[in-house]
DNA sequence: GAAAAGTGTGCGTTATAGCGAACGCTTGGA
DNA sequence: TCCAAGCGTTCGCTATAACGCACACTTTTC
């Protein structure tokens, strides 16, 4: 039943993250142990990769430790820098609207990407019906955008987040439209 | 020790969203116990809100579901729809740099919040160090960005992302500057 | 330089997570 | 109509997660 590596990934995520988190707050595992209800034993354990426990046990110490549960079981996002020009990226159009992709954001259970959006001047662009939710900061024009029968017009600055399993579209009724697209989606299996 | 609320909940959230998710899916709890490697006893239980398993039972569950660990054992994200107008909201002004909060997502184990910033002709704004990582995109004007002694001058539609435990500062070399701000962070324990 | 308090790691014991098997139930061929 | 195949639930049994305790070790304290 241990034979499976999937399942040992797991133990040494959390392994990994405990041990780091607990290094952080400089708290002993002693002290750790005395937070969380549990013992020094089950502690020492879970650190050491060993073990494999109920999720209340791991509840219990992300209470104690101050960190939020996924933190504890998902391995910790990468952080490095990145720059992308705007001329950098080949634009992604599709019908009324052209997207570039700036990047992505792994958070948790979810993910984040980041798009420029243009759309042309009396365009429309329907988007899929997908899980998530999206959010739009208009830089420059007008931008309508339609969500479950409803209509919201929105200027320069202006900002939306609406559920994006509902259907949607964005327009621009006169002048070419720019706007910031964050798209946040379920993360797929890995 | 089954006796302290905080635990109990997570084993109704995970009961409630393995529901969730298998309906989605419309499959058998059969049908998930084959898949998963899980005795359908064991997988009654949880949906049950009874039972307390152990993380490698979960892991195996996620991977059946095609979802990620994440999303079975957070709460769903709340999702309605909002609508910021540029000049709705009080700005936060700080040293050199002018932030709007147009709203948060939360995701998994990280929150990102979304800002308009704008920065003086000039100006610069010093940020505090925080673990999580910061993206911006250039709307209007040159904004140089500084991490950890590099410099990376951006214009509009250019996009940087870093770790936002770097040291770090924007600046407005010349004109006055727009730019959308994403900073992404490790969610506070709720 | 003991004594005292703290650290993390190994034991045997106990409570329980997960299993297989049997159950009652509904569905849909033959 | 009866039987076969599926469904989800319940019930002992067994493996094991978590425990208490003792241990070796380091650091603090008087």
């Amino acid at each position: 039943m241990s034979a499976d590596p999937r399942e040992r990934s797991v133990r040494d995520v959390l392994a990994a993250n405990l041990k780091a988190a607990r290094a952080r707050k400089s708290m002993s595992l002693s002290r750790l142990a005395r937070l969380s209800d549990l013992s020094k034993a089950t502690l020492s354990q879970l650190e050491s990769g060993a073990g494999n426990p109920t999720i209340e046990t791991v509840s219990s110490l992300a209470r104690a430790l101050g960190e939020p549960l996924a933190r504890l079981l998902e391995p910790p996002a990468r952080r490095d820098m990145a720059v992308v020009r705007a001329g950098d990226l080949a634009p992604l159009t599709g019908e009324g609207a052209c997207l570039r992709h700036y990047g992505r954001i792994e958070s948790g259970g979810l993910v984040c990407d980041l798009y420029e959006q243009r759309i042309g001047a009396g365009e429309r662009g329907e988007c899929p019906v997908r899980e998530g939710t999206e959010h739009a900061v208009v830089q420059a024009g007008r931008l309508d955008v339609f969500v479950d029968g409803d209509r919201v017009s929105l200027g320069p600055g202006d900002y939306v987040s609406f559920d994006a399993a509902l259907p949607h579209a964005y327009a621009a009724p006169g002048e070419p439209v720019r706007s910031v697209l964050l798209v946040n989606l379920p993360r797929e299996v890995p």
